[in-house]
DNA sequence: CTTGACTCTGTAGTATAGTACAATGTTTAA
DNA sequence: TTAAACATTGTACTATACTACAGAGTCAAG
């Protein structure tokens, strides 16, 4: 309907024309058709895969990592219960990931209003928020 | 009491000798006193700071973000107000980071809870995790 | 109908974050 | 007391993820 081209789409998702194509190479997106003239279409929808990438990279998953995420079910000889274990696997990651900003939000938190007072800044470290348990917390 | 030479040190990390030797070049832990024979002593305490520095890093900090994080309180220079404002900015980040794994987590689900069923796999792609606004999600 | 902005392929260069020696010196444990 | 296992500096190499051309072709506005 409002197919686009490189250069739109790069723009859209706000990457680099080169960074699409490098992305394409890498398999993290499907080969696009081709005009007669042998340029990229992409449909529009190819944005939000883009954003999805970039947003992903921002969270600390590799390309292949985020590769996996992508095509997860897409995997024809893969069993419900594979795809099933593998996914598993992704939510614990994730959630220890969550776990780990928590605590870092949670340090960061305690600095910001330990700037309000009056004394001298609180020696609470942000090098606690992430003890190996993620357990107390500069015993307060 | 208890000081760590290199090798001790970046076993009880989990990194290598000349990780921690490079992240003493770009200045994320301090250089450590040295022993007569030339050697870097540390104090167990560091192993702390190494194992953020890991942590962090597979939540999508850069090595230079990583070392604000660990300097943002340390810099005499600045008034309280400036670091709040800085802290306040970063925990904008990791609220962000926090709001994007969420949504991947339920994406994960979404999809592991539909491997249970009898029918093909759910069409909700993962990619609709991190659409722009975080809004709906599969219309259901 | 041309000029400027776009696209193509291919290759090469960069930034970040390590990782691996080589050549040498030190500690430790049999 | 000597061999292994450790440490030192310095340099060079690697992987990941881009980024920047060159040299060529294509499209769209005036």
């Amino acid at each position: 309907m409002n197919p686009l081209t490189i250069g739109k789409l790069a723009k859209q998702a706000g990457l680099g024309i080169e960074t699409v194509r490098f992305y394409e190479r890498q398999g993290l997106i499907e080969p696009p058709p081709r005009t007669d003239s042998n340029y990229r279409i992409y449909p529009k929808e190819e944005v939000n895969r883009l954003k999805f990438i970039k947003r992903a990279k921002n969270l600390g998953f590799t390309l292949n990592e985020i590769k996996e995420l992508l095509f997860i079910r897409h995997d024809p000889h893969a069993t419900k219960a594979d795809i099933k274990n593998r996914t598993l696997d992704k939510i614990e990651d994730v959630k220890q990931k969550i776990s780990d900003l928590t605590r870092i939000k949670k340090a960061l938190e305690h600095l910001a209003s330990s700037c309000d007072g009056h004394g001298p800044l609180e020696e609470c470290p942000i090098l606690e928020a992430l003890n190996s348990d993620g357990a107390e917390h500069c015993g307060h």
